[in-house]
DNA sequence: CTTAATACTAAGGATTCTTTAGTTCATGGT
DNA sequence: ACCATGAACTAAAGAATCCTTAGTATTAAG
């Protein structure tokens, strides 16, 4: 994972298996080329190659996950993201708003609770 | 927005601008060649090219940004992305719990605070 | 052992990016 | 107005990367 195109992989194979779908359905899920669907998604998941970003958008739509996901090294910000995408508009709403909270008045404990 | 690499580009420069640096200054920073930074940049920006991911990974760390924030059409969650990366470690630790808090029993207001 | 499904790969044509060598735009000085 | 400078921007060709094709492993079931 410290390597370069080994982000987008592991989170691309992670999402796949957690969805149960097999390399070629996920491809033509995503509108890819059915006799081109197989070697572009193993290409993808061993690092061979990267996708272009409407398709990396594609993948995220089939897996729900939000695109950004396979551009996240660390791991804890990935699964903030797979939390954010499986939030109700509401609970994104709130969850901003923390986010932003948060940040403001990083250490001074009187001011917070 | 709603075009293809115009989500990298508008990122990049709302990234840049708040920065308060020169599209050279910033190619230069992020290691591009002071020969080739200027108009790179420029194609960044302007939606011609993208970057592979290790320049956006360089990108996002001079402009203090998580690289996902470049990939991110929502502008909720790019919201999110900022306000996550002005977290300390403590701040980050606690969001992700609440955002995985929001997510279960997303209805139940017993359940609640 | 055969078959079928799935995963995986090499290689070349197709596509995209990087570099180079500039031009255009905006601003400030004289 | 004119010029100089810094910043933004661009075309084009060489360099790099991806997509398609055709096919080979691998695995599991019968």
């Amino acid at each position: 994972m410290s390597d370069v195109s080994s982000v987008f992989s592991a989170r691309l194979k992670i999402a796949r298996l957690r969805k149960g779908i097999t390399q070629m359905q996920l491809g033509v899920l995503a509108q890819i080329d059915e006799y081109s669907a197989s070697a572009r998604i193993n290409q993808y998941e061993r690092g061979k190659h990267l996708p272009d970003f409407n398709t990396a958008e594609r993948l995220a739509a089939v897996l729900e996950v939000p695109a950004a996901y396979f551009y996240t090294r660390d791991d804890a910000l990935a699964a903030l993201l797979l939390a954010w995408s499986a939030l109700t508009p509401e609970g994104r709403a709130r969850l901003l708003v923390l986010a932003e909270t948060l940040g403001e008045t990083p250490g001074d404990k009187a001011a917070e609770g």
